[in-house]
DNA sequence: ATTATTTATCGTATATTTGCGATATAAAAT
DNA sequence: ATTTTATATCGCAAATATACGATAAATAAT
C-alpha cells in the first residue's frame, strides 16, 4: 500500500466508510440482528448463534462498540450488549444525502448509463 | 485467519456485508457522491476528483461495479460511470430490516444498557 | 501511419483484517 | 480457599485490501 491515503479525504466521508466497514463483515450483521430481535441484553448467547470462536466473537463485538453502533456493559460475570439505535440512525440517514445530490444534479442526462 | 468462514452465514447476511464492504473506504464514498451530484457520465474526471492515482481509481470503480452499485459503460475513448439507484435503494432499504425486528422483540427490558 | 489520450489490468509491496488457541481477569459457585 | 464460568486480550498465521508504477488495449487526433 506504500502509504495510506485515508487522511486524505473528508472527515464525514472517512467517517461514513468506518461506518460501513464495521458492518462489512457478515458476523457483525448477524450481531446486529441478534441483538434487534433481543431489543437488549443478551451476554454470550451471541457466542452461541454464531459459527466462530469466543475470541473471534469478542473481537467482532469490540468493533462495533468501536464504532457506536452497539454498547456493552458488564454485569458481573457477564457482558451485555445492545444496539446504540441513536447511532444506528444516524448512520443510516447518511445515506439520504446521495439522493439529495442528485436532486439538483448538473446534468440529468442520462446518455450513458 | 486459517480459513475462511463468512460462508457459514445466511446468505441474505453475506450480501448486505458485501455492500457494505463495497462503501467501506473514503474513496468509494466520495466516487459515489461525485456521481450523484452529477447524476450520470463523468468518465475520467472522478481521477481529477480523488487523491489517488489513476489505477487506484480503476480499481475502487471496479469494486463499486462488482456489488452493482454502479454502472459503467465505454463511449469511445472514454469510460462513462453512474450510480446504480436500484442498487443503492434496495441496499439502503435493508437496514429497515433491524427496526422491524426490534419491534416483536422477545425483551423490551432496556435493563443493562 | 504515427502519436497522443484514456482507461483497464498486471504485478508487487505493504497494510489491514480475520480467526483462533492460549492466557489473563474477574466474578460466582462450591 | 479453590474451582468453575464468562469474557477480554495477546500473539501469531493466513487471507484480503490498498496503492501505484508499468504496461496493455483501444480509440481519437495529427
Amino acid at each position: 500500500m506504500a502509504i495510506n491515503r485515508k487522511m486524505d479525504f473528508a472527515a464525514d466521508e472517512i467517517a461514513l466508510a468506518d461506518l460501513a466497514k464495521a458492518i462489512s463483515h457478515p458476523a457483525r450483521i448477524a450481531i446486529l440482528k441478534i441483538l434487534a430481535q433481543q431489543e437488549s441484553c443478551i451476554c454470550g448467547q451471541i457466542v452461541e448463534g454464531l459459527p466462530l470462536a469466543q475470541a473471534t466473537v469478542s473481537q467482532h463485538l469490540k468493533e462495533l462498540k468501536a464504532v457506536g453502533l452497539i454498547k456493552g456493559t458488564i454485569e458481573g460475570k457477564t457482558s451485555c450488549y445492545c444496539i446504540n439505535w441513536e447511532m444506528f440512525n444516524q448512520f443510516v440517514s447518511q445515506f439520504g444525502v446521495f439522493a439529495e445530490l442528485s436532486k439538483n444534479a448538473s446534468c440529468q442526462s442520462q446518455s450513458c448509463c
